[in-house]
DNA sequence: AATATAACTTCCAATATGAAAGTAAAAAAA
DNA sequence: TTTTTTTACTTTCATATTGGAAGTTATATT
């Protein structure tokens, strides 16, 4: 495990602009949706998800994901070669701003999105709070 | 006003990562907040936001979102030197995910944001629709 | 008439990203 | 048990994006 320096500095005290100096790139929060939705992921697993993320860049948000503590890294049960990547509470409270993108591209990217994506606009429209607990309480 | 050419591709049929597509950066949603929270903008005022964006930056962030159409812009009544730019209901309807992150930062770096980040923070945590219908339907 | 200002644009150095190839250790196959 | 795969990265390098500073142009102000 290294250790990353990357310090973290905040552009203000704006929680907007800082929330988005942690997760405001293009991967982030894809990797959170993948752990969300899925449960529990490796490395593979996040690289084979369509957007098609390299593995340096995802190297790199895993590592400043764990370090700033929405994720975790820990081995496999029988496999010691894979390791296994899960949200923390923190992390997992990030679901909330996942669920108002879908719904933003539920209205406006509608003939763009999956038909599952439709779905869960859906459930989020009709029910968000039981759907949000459903994601997040895992 | 120029023809801008920026081809949007999508890197997939997710509405998260599509989303992210089109406002998955550090200014984007900065810029939304700025007009949510005080009306009616001008270049210089966005300028001046305590998180110091460059001109150039500021620039071609505001005509891709004019051309998203999230935000309009449109001349001073008085002083034709002068251009305003305001939200339209699509870029409204990106207050939810402001929200959202204002939340999680009021969470989780609760010691960093300002006193009245926190006062927002807590007029969503106390009544949420009534605090998103209080700036999306100006 | 001279000066200042608003809204950009241009240019360039610095940083971030993506793609491809490489490495090490462990697991699976032969 | 030797060979081949597989997993989880790391390294390298070309390219794209960003930040900063210095213009530019058309008003507005003094």
């Amino acid at each position: 495990m290294k250790v990353k320096k990357d310090k973290i500095f905040f552009r203000s005290d704006c929680p907007i602009s800082s929330a988005l100096d942690l997760f405001g790139d293009k991967w982030s929060l894809l990797i959170i949706r993948d752990i969300a939705y899925f449960g529990e992921r490796t490395f593979k697993d996040f690289s084979e998800a369509a957007e098609g993320i390299s593995s340096s860049r995802l190297a790199d948000r895993l590592s400043k994901l764990e370090s700033l503590g929405v994720l975790t890294k820990s081995n496999h049960p029988t496999n010691r070669k894979v390791y296994l990547y899960n949200l923390t509470t923190k992390g997992f409270d990030l679901f909330p701003i996942i669920a108002e993108y879908v719904l933003w591209s539920n209205k406006y990217l509608y003939d763009h999105i999956s038909e599952p994506a439709k779905e869960f606009a859906k459930m989020l429209q009709s029910d968000r709070e039981g759907t949000l607990n459903q994601f997040m309480k895992k």
